[in-house]
DNA sequence: GCGTCATTTTTGATTAACTCAAAAATACGT
DNA sequence: ACGTATTTTTGAGTTAATCAAAAATGACGC
């Protein structure tokens, strides 16, 4: 309702993907724009709002379908639900705070992984290399600072 | 049973963790030692058998115990349940396989990790770096083509 | 615009992998 | 051998997700 141009991005993506166009999928469309990393919670919570009468069942089913259409990306952090995201076809990574959870992008050269060199000899076929990185976010490094202020100046 | 020396260094491990040595811990260790990457169920049902008594819950804790004292490491690949190894201390890697799940080590220059440059800039503040490499293991790739061998020459 | 039909959403049940908690059993220092 | 804290057992509860059938909806041809 903020704009239009929004859904009607959406409905290109949507068809493009072959995918109908519902206004469930907008709507997660919509939330994940929103939200770069969530979960089909925070997805929920999202588009209930303006989709009264949705479902959580509604949510995955549309997450899966972006997903198997290649508009959305799984990932899941060990410890972790499964997060959504829509950046997508680059070879990207990701950093998971240890102590809310939150998770950002990391960004690697597209197409090209310098740092991975695939193991020879094992017999696998690779496909992909997965990086996570761990660590504590800004907030979490503030918060647990004040907390217990001593030794640190 | 068949060796005392490995209840002998379980024990000896255990103790040296300050953990208590019981019998679902050394069978655990056991379970683990033989097959380097198990899930809790695999742990269970491999020393259900000389340790008819057990439970899950059982595996779980002395699973976590091991964890939480170092002697062993929990690892979550996306979609899998969790998997516990021995091999603590390294950094090394996995592969895991899209057709089985089957898990691989991957070695990776101990203490050193050179294709990792920690991401600058995000605030974070990395502790570790975690790489999961996917791909189709020896077996799943022979099966694959028995299936299908139209083709592949 | 209207009907058709496959796709999608809703509704509701079910599962896998854990976690929580209280009671019984066990390990270990003394 | 005893006492106590830890561990195991037993059993219930949770979370995140999947499965399935019925109702609703989108896209196409006319």
């Amino acid at each position: 309702m903020l704009d239009d141009r929004t859904d009607a991005t959406a409905d290109a993506l949507l068809r493009g993907a072959g995918l109908r166009v519902t206004a469930t999928r907008i709507a997660v469309l919509g939330a994940l724009r929103s939200r770069p990393h969530a979960t089909a919670d925070d997805v929920f919570d999202t588009i209930r709002g303006t989709l009264p009468g949705t479902s959580m069942q509604s949510v995955y089913n549309a997450l899966g379908d972006l997903a198997d259409a290649g508009l959305a990306r799984r990932i899941e952090p060990a410890g972790h639900p499964g997060m959504f995201e829509l950046r997508v076809g680059d070879n990207h990574h990701h950093v998971v705070c240890t102590g809310c959870g939150r998770v950002d992008d990391v960004d690697c050269v597209v197409g090209e992984a310098p740092c991975l060199h695939v193991p020879e000899g094992s017999g696998f076929l690779i496909e992909t290399a997965e990086v996570t990185f761990w660590g504590v976010c800004p907030d979490c490094r503030a918060k647990s600072e004040a907390e217990k202020p001593r030794g640190s100046r």
